[in-house]
DNA sequence: ATACAACCTCACGTCACGTGAGGTTCAAGC
DNA sequence: GCTTGAACCTCACGTGACGTGAGGTTGTAT
């Protein structure tokens, strides 16, 4: 039962990536091949194909490699990133087709075109670009001090959750509001893609940070949730 | 009479970019400030802001920032600009509609999903990526052989143009096939755009070569028009 | 005067590859 | 078996559009 295998030119054709690109992940111990021939000629397998969308798409999210590598080993099913993944293309796809209406209003007006419209449009062209935007940001600055404030927000979120607080008291949704200013440092006001990536726990809250345990996380998204229908309830026009 | 005026964060918020960006395009030699207070402040007129939108437009389109340099002192119009700058963005809503429709369907299928699945989605990511690669692609390598070629190829299609054939005979028809190859090797396929980037004089062909005058140019458009009325009849099923 | 945000120039660093060099392997055709 | 050319290998320098931080000045509000 021999199952199907692609060199690495077939694999990079096939999916529109570069055999360098392929060589690239294989150095930085993101995908290696799954077997070389006697020549030493990679050849990739559909697992590898799999790891090869998984790494794009994450790519795509705005993760730096050493980033996908980390959560690439987190046994995440994959339909839950095929889901954040679609989640992310249809915010895409609603920004490009913002920037297309100003384009075509701009140049069916037969107007002078005015300094407010091309703002505008520069606007929803940097929205269009992102994600890209959020890709660079992520460095080391500031990296200990956002450490700390999660860790101190772990401690009051669960002395709350042990003192038997529900997730929408006055005092867990203040702290809720806290983490998801944090959160929007990381992913650049994207709360919905956002909180699919944190229960992919990919994202903030860090993992490796004690005190963020599953049912404090869990906690976490309820006092979210909560924050949510309180901001809603009070915004109402 | 005195305009609006933008200093540089104000800029770079309305517009989604950052100051470090607007700095840059000043030593870059792209845009400058109109203005400098007495504290050597920026500050930018709304002819900056057009500049701005030309510089961010053609950068859209896969240009570095040295051939945009190039490219934006050509006195061109903004509306052609326009017009082709949405003219691409069209092109990538329909690229990220499919994806979107590709994952969507993946998604709700519940059937396990397959490798051909994952490739077919990888390849409609990487188109939707496209506009990235063709900007990088654009390095040294056989610069000499591309000039030759369209070279050897003006003087083919002016030998025509000078001898009174039609853009729709036969050998001119076969030259204009042989110069939508090289156009397709510098803007991956995007046939469409290219035209327009030519109308602009940005595209090739270069326009520092010697032998491609604007006759010559518009003979290569009236050819290229009757290949596609050629492949059009030839192809109808 | 003080405080703080916004600004200035300078300059090293970034990251995901691109590119080319120099060589080997593979497959098709004769 | 030999030849040819495409596809492959590793190695390693280079790239480009900024990001980031340092150290200082300017502008505005109190």
């Amino acid at each position: 039962m021999r199952s199907r295998r692609w060199r690495v030119g077939e694999l990079a054709s096939a999916t529109g990536t570069t055999v360098r690109a392929l060589h690239h992940y294989e150095e930085a111990g993101l995908l290696a091949a799954a077997e070389r021939t006697s020549g030493d000629h990679r050849l990739y397998d559909e697992a590898g194909v799999e790891r090869l969308y998984r790494i794009r798409a994450l790519r795509g999210l705005g993760m730096s490699l050493e980033e996908i590598k980390k959560a690439i080993e987190d046994g995440s099913i994959l339909a839950d990133l095929l889901r954040t993944h679609l989640n992310r293309v249809e915010l895409e796809v609603d920004r490009i087709v913002r920037l297309r209406d100003r384009l075509r209003s701009i140049t069916q007006s037969g107007k002078q075109v005015s300094a407010d419209d091309l703002l505008a449009t520069l606007d929803a062209m940097s929205c269009v670009e992102r994600h890209v935007h959020a890709r660079r940001r992520k460095k080391k600055a500031n990296d200990s001090d956002v450490e700390s404030q999660w860790r101190i927000l772990a401690d009051q979120l669960r002395a709350c959750m042990s003192g038997g607080e529900r997730p929408s008291s006055k005092r867990t949704i203040a702290l809720a509001s806290q983490a998801r200013s944090l959160m929007k440092s990381f992913a650049d006001g994207d709360a919905e893609v956002l909180s699919a990536l944190a229960r992919l726990r990919i994202a903030d809250p860090p993992r490796d940070l004690a005190g963020w345990t599953p049912d404090l996380i869990r906690y976490l998204d309820r006092a979210l949730a909560a924050l949510d229908k309180h901001l809603t309830t009070k915004l109402e026009p």
